[in-house]
Parts: structure tokens; sequence; C-alpha cells
DNA sequence: CCTTGATTCGGACGTTACGGCAGGTCGTAC
DNA sequence: GTACGACCTGCCGTAACGTCCGAATCAAGG
């Protein structure tokens, strides 16, 4: 028999925990002395250990303790745990790529921007767009779909910048910039229906409910697409 | 400028969320209306979507804030989280394949005794031998380290049990068990030093010791301890 | 027998990043 | 007039303990 302090130097555990692990009646000591005090049995050692396993495994005190209470569903329980953590790794390996990729091609002056840009689309996308940017992310390789969020946001400003200084829709700059603002909707907007128009008619039925979501108003945003429009027009 | 309603839904986060931040002062809105509701504006936006981001790569909000105030130290902040991620994801990685092996090779009734032993080498080994483990592990490799762990227990039991039904020393069952036995240390010990001998006496000098981290006590210990030596002196 | 230092007890608060609820205010639409 | 929705400020709850508290109890030494 043990006391609660030589039980936690022995299990490399703490007089803490296997005061809580009482508490909510996860590892009763076997019994009290009259005055109060745990003393615990090798039954309860051995309990501890397992308790000990599970955790490490990530299993919450709830989760072990209805392992425990019934064996048999160990197995079914042990196979979702497992499940569970390749779920957990493989995030893990999105996030780790993701993160590699920022560190890797971006301007370390620029970190601000690309973060902001990173959330943006998060927000930007509905459930159904994020699918199929998922399956483009396939397609274009996983590069081209983050140096695309990264192009999106200079875009626009250049866009905005080239309404506000009266760029010439007829200029070289202009043309430039509004050729890739269309490559940039082509790679995105699932192919087939006419890129061009499709996009368009998305940002701007859409300003509103864009701008609420980017930090640009609905009037910029409507601007710099009629703008495009302008340039288009002009275009040979 | 966006009620905290509206920058909620634009950002896919929550209201709480948002009063959450500004209370602990990570992103307080622009103004207030007279009457003390939140008005959030573009720079919010932007400062809140870098915070979105910088959550998903599982940074804490005081990490967070730190940042955020010192931009130049970002990609300090930015590898020491990669660093960080990769060091969750090996753990993950070998967590997931502890657990493979136990659902592959244990028999589904004696999970609670697999349990049980893996969570008892963990307290049982000292750091030291914690390590030379790991060196042993590369070398023999991992299954050979988790079978032995489940055949110690196994081990110990049987001696225990022919100790206590007087199973004579020179018979088959005996030599057996402790030639297993001996195999076992072997293996576990640094080679070199009579690893026999070296066995011995480890477990005679920590009976005490080890009987505080074991569900048997000194005294059982003690009794295979020198049950062994009787079979050894008796071999041919 | 008494003191001292180590151990134990139960209780309460702190941690993270919010979720949820209560009770009150505000503006608008019917 | 009132019903409704969106907002406000507290305050409690979460998981698994860590930390700190005053009070009781233990083991050993003088």
């Amino acid at each position: 028999m043990w006391t609660i302090g030589q039980l936690a130097q022995a299990t490399r555990t703490t007089v803490r925990a296997l005061r809580h692990y009482d508490e909510i009646g996860l590892l009763r000591p076997t019994e009290r002395t009259p005055n109060g005090h745990r003393r615990y049995g090798p039954e309860d050692l051995r309990r501890l250990y397992r308790i000990r396993s599970l955790r490490t495994f990530g299993m919450s005190l709830e989760q072990i303790a209805a392992s425990l209470e019934a064996p048999e569903a160990m197995e079914t329980l042990l196979h979702a745990q497992l499940a569970f953590l390749s779920k957990r790794a493989a995030e893990l390996d999105a996030l780790k790529a993701q993160l590699t990729r920022l560190l890797d091609h971006d301007d370390p002056d620029d970190y601000l921007k690309a973060l902001e840009l990173m959330a943006m689309f998060d927000a930007y996308l509905t459930p159904e767009q994020q699918d199929s940017l998922t399956a483009r992310r396939e397609a274009l390789g996983p590069e081209a779909v983050e140096s695309a969020k990264k192009e999106f946001r200079t875009l626009v400003e250049s866009l905005l910048a080239c309404v506000r200084n009266d760029v010439a829709p007829d200029s070289d700059q202009a043309r430039d910039v509004v050729a890739k603002w269309d490559a940039l909707g082509a790679a995105f907007h699932t192919a087939g229906t006419g890129t061009e128009a499709a996009t368009r008619r998305m940002w701007d039925e859409n300003s509103e409910e864009i701008s609420a979501r980017m930090p640009w108003s609905a009037e910029e945003l409507r601007a710099i697409v009629s703008y495009a429009d302008m340039v288009r027009a002009g275009r040979p």
C-alpha cells in the first residue's frame, strides 16, 4: 500500500493529479486511513498505469473512465482514437506546408499582407467555392493558388489606383492589369462559361456582399469593375 | 464601417469572439457609437484577418498580440511556430505508430494489460534508461521493444507462479522461463558486462524501488530473483 | 513529551479561448 | 403600444490540472 506521495513519485505523476482523479471518481484509493489519508493498493496502481497510457494517446479523462468501465468497447475506442490522431496529423501537415510556403516565397516585409490574404480568402469564399478551390488546387498545384491569393489583392489595389489616378483605359498599364485580372478570374472560376463575362457579372452583382468582407467599399469595387469594362472595350 | 454582427458574419467568426478580443485588447473597434455600440473600420478588418490567420497556425492570442505589435519579429515567430508544429507532428506520428502496433499485434482481450505495461515501463525506466532504450529501439526495431515489454510482465508472473507452486528448479518449465528472462535482460541492458550477473544484481539491489513502481511486493521480487539463481545453478 | 520539518487534507482561485445565459437598452416596424 | 431584433455588460462554465492556503497529521530527533 502506498501513500499519495509515494504513488505520485513511482508513476511520475503529481499528487494534485491523483487528487483530481479521485475527485472526479476516475481513480479512487482502495482505502482511507482513519484520519482521511488516501492509501493506494496494487489494483489502483494498475488502473493508474492504464489511465496514463490512454492519456498519452490523447483521450479525455471522461473517455478513459468510460472505456475502463466497459473494456469490451476498448477496441472500438482505440480505433476511433487512431482515426482522430490521423486526422489531426493530416491537419498539421497541411498547416506546416502552408506555413513553409509562406516563409519560403514571401517577402519578409510583407508577411502581414500575406497573412491577411489567407484569412480573407477563407472568409470570402463560400463553402462550395472552397470545395472547387480544393479541386483546382490539385489541378494547378498549391503554389499557384497561394500566389493567386497574393496577386488578387495587388491587382485590386492596382486597379483602384488606375481609377483614382485616371489612368487612360487604353494605356498599356491599364491593359496589363486587366489582362492579369481576367486571367486570375479564369483560373478560379470553373472554366467553360465565358469566364470573363461570368466573373464580371459575379463581381457586379455581389459588390455589396464582397465589400462587406473586404477592406474596399462597394463603390470602389463597382468602379473598378466598370473601369475594367472600359479597358476591355477599348482593347484591339 | 461595420457593426459587430456584420463583422462577425463577414469573417465567419462570432460576436462573442470579437467581444473577447476587445476585452483583452487584441482588437479594439475604431470607435463606439454614443450608445456604446462597437463600430469597426477597414483597419480593424485587416487586423482581424491577420489574427485569424495566425490562429489557424496555432498561435495563442497572447503570441498574436505580441507579434502584431512587433512585426519585425514576425519572421522569427513564424519560424518558431513552424518548429513547434513540426515537433507536434512528430509526436503525433510516434503515437500513431504505437497505437497501430497495439491494435495490430495484440490480443483484443488483453488491451488492458498491454496498456498497463506501456505506462509501467515509462515510469519504471529512469530517463537515462529511456535514452538507451531509444537507442536500442533503433537497433532492434520498434516491434521487438514493444513485444519485450509485453513479455516482461508475463515472465514475472510466470516466475512468480513457479515460486508459489514450488515448481522444481531443474524442470524444463523453470529453465525455459529463466532462459527467456535472461534473454530479455540481455536485450535491454547495454551489452558487454556479463549481462546475466548485471541484471541479477540490479534487480536484487533495487527490489524495493522496483516494487514501489510495480504491482509486486519486494518480497515477491526477491523470491523470483533467488529462484532464478537456483535454476541457473542447476543448469547443465 | 515536545518540537520540527515533511506530508497530507480540503477548498478556492488561475489558466485558454471563448460559449451561453441573464437582465437591460436601443431603434424600428406594425 | 408593443413586439422584435441587435446590441450592451456582467457572470458562470469548460479540461486537466497548477498553485497557494490554513489546518491537521506524520516521522524523527532531542
